[in-house]
DNA sequence: TACAGTACTGAACGTGCGTTCAGCCAACAG
DNA sequence: CTGTTGGCTGAACGCACGTTCAGTACTGTA
């Protein structure tokens, strides 16, 4: 491994817990075994050395996804756990980087709802998934609880007391949410309270900005 | 207003931007129109104010919460979304702290988790709700869903083109929320393929583990 | 041999940080 | 009036940071 892989796999394992400012040349260098003078030779800047980490992660990310969409292996759940396995730190630094809203993670971001809502249409044709009255906002509604996990992965291992990204605890999670996805959690008869409800609160909401609220 | 909720305020706003790190504490005082001398006063050292920041913000959540569940508001987005009309500031520090998976907001998390366990099994008595096999890991994905909209909302407002905590973007996504939760998202023939996705993904995983992946 | 290029280091520079501290000023008690 | 308290400041301290730069060691080229 090249001192400018270590380098780098050094920061994509400190930025996330340390945060930007946080996580110092010095300590990268160190975690590395070379000189902070190096880690500025190889990357110019503590800035580009982000960036580097940002689209070294991003393209891992896009990769493996083509991959695992070209394989027939995408389903969802499975692929970040894949991921995870493969590299728990690029995982962890995809949720950080996702939370700061990076440029390079933003454009992943709208990309993944892209292949959503293209792989959603497919099924979609095959009967696989109902059909929607709006398919782009179905797929960033769905991508964001996807993401969710992602990036909340260390609150759902706390209160399930197992690690959501091990075996047990994806079958778990991924039979939740089958559950939900498919029986639906709601009766149809909560389905008309509730869009009563949606429907008040909106009123409610409507009124209170017209007195300017 | 006093000047220790002026400095609260402005590090409220300023921790989630900038980082822990990045934030510095004659930025702070600058935003309250203080001397830096004054933020260590009251706060003792800058962690004593990031944690005063943690707590205030769980706090609030925690009360308006209550407040809510008491009104019998509390139909989860709308929480989330009558918060951040009150205060964007603090929905959005919420998602960062969420993120960086501080102690008081790790906390309120797992409250969160067995309120909305409490809530579903209400609602199932009601018959407003299907029954799980696994309650608790049910309000554990579902809440994780919920506050992943908190945490990336950036991203949800940009592929949507609307703010995502708006009437009308509100409305678009618990739309979206209501039709997967309540028809499913997939057919069921589709929950049967996927079930059998599953079990072969496992045992792929099982086998790699025995083979000392 | 000499030369060029690349990976790498140690020492240093200047900056901006968190924090300290002596003291100022207004409010209030005796 | 004097004394005390508490909100508040300006100046300063020491430290650790990102970055620079001259220089070393090694490798390949002629």
């Amino acid at each position: 491994m090249t001192a400018e892989a270590r380098i780098r796999q050094a920061a994509v394992e400190r930025f996330p817990v340390d945060g930007i400012e946080g996580t110092t040349v010095r300590a990268i260098a160190a975690d590395a075994g070379v000189s902070p003078a190096l880690v500025l030779h190889h990357f110019g800047s503590k800035q580009g050395l982000l960036d580097a980490c940002d689209h070294y992660v991003v393209e891992l990310v896009r990769t493996t996804k083509t991959r695992a969409i070209a394989d027939g292996t995408a389903t969802d759940a499975g692929f970040i756990a894949s991921m995870y396995r493969m590299a728990p730190p690029i995982v962890r630094y995809l949720g950080w980087s996702l939370s700061r809203g990076a440029p390079a993670t933003s454009r992943l971001f709208d990309e993944l709802v892209q292949e959503s809502e293209r792989l959603l249409a497919v099924a979609e044709e095959q009967g696989m998934v109902r059909s929607s009255p709006d398919p782009h906002g179905r797929a960033v509604v769905l991508l964001t609880m996807q993401l969710g996990f992602v990036v909340l992965h260390e609150h759902v291992s706390r209160a399930l007391g197992m690690d959501p990204f091990g075996l047990d605890g994806l079958m778990r999670i991924t039979e939740r949410e089958m559950e939900v996805f498919t029986g639906g959690l709601f009766t149809p008869e909560a389905a008309r309270v509730a869009s009563q409800g949606v429907e008040a609160a909106s009123q409610l909401m409507r009124k209170e900005t017209a007195d300017g609220g």
